[in-house]
DNA sequence: AGAACATATGAACAAATACGCATATGAAGA
DNA sequence: TCTTCATATGCGTATTTGTTCATATGTTCT
């Protein structure tokens, strides 16, 4: 549908374009990649991460710490959970949130290297 | 206005909070954090920063390499820009666009990282 | 200057989603 | 078992956002 306009000069430099489609990874792992980088896109849910990265935290203790709504935070920790970026564990009547590994961590931290420098080059 | 009804009894655990609140980065960092990995969360904007990862492509290769819509490349095109995310220079009528640093291929890696072990443990 | 080409931009629409209310579930104590 | 507490879930709504169409901008060639 877009092949009948764009670029009948130089373009489409098909060689480069070939060689670029070989070194890319397959549409399914964008996608996977891009639905793990949604879940970090919103600030509750970082928000959240970061204050489950030290040592875990129950529910109320979420809501107090960043003064939200109760059901908003059980509905990002149900994103969290069936993203598989959170462990949990009951005690009593209480459930305690943890991070399920460190890929998290190192996400994050690479993503703040990044806004830090951002500010820094300003 | 939910401090009326969390955790009574042993929550909250005002120590911990205070500690994690402490540790974690500023809601501003935070949502500047947010804010660049809402760039990344969108496989269309993730495809053209695979592509432009290993050398420079004009805006027609971008369009028949991931098989999009003109339009559809130059806006999210603007929207790296506008991150700067990316850099573009201009060569006649086309303008070619590259990454503008490589901390974008670090966090890449990072999010493939964590797909692949997911990919690995099931 | 005018035409053709490569890219950018504005507006409109559709789809996704974050939040809050009401309510459900599950655990502990009387 | 009934109540209270801690957390989860379904639903409605408001906001955000990705895509497309129509059109504008900027460049080259004649």
């Amino acid at each position: 549908m877009e092949n009948e306009y764009i670029c009948k000069e130089k373009c489409p430099h098909l060689k480069k374009i070939s060689e670029v489609k070989l070194a890319s990874p397959n549409d399914d792992i964008v996608i996977d990649l891009a639905d793990m980088f949604k879940i970090f896109a919103d600030s509750t849910r970082l928000k959240i991460i970061c204050a489950i990265m030290k040592e875990e935290l129950c529910v109320c203790d979420l809501c107090e710490l960043l003064n939200l709504n109760q059901t908003t935070v059980s509905h990002q920790l149900k994103t969290l959970r069936d993203s598989k970026l959170v462990k949990y564990r009951r005690d009593g009547k209480q459930i305690f949130y943890s991070l399920e590994d460190d890929h998290v961590t190192q996400i994050i931290s690479a993503g703040l290297s990044h806004i830090s420098e951002e500010a820094y080059n300003e």
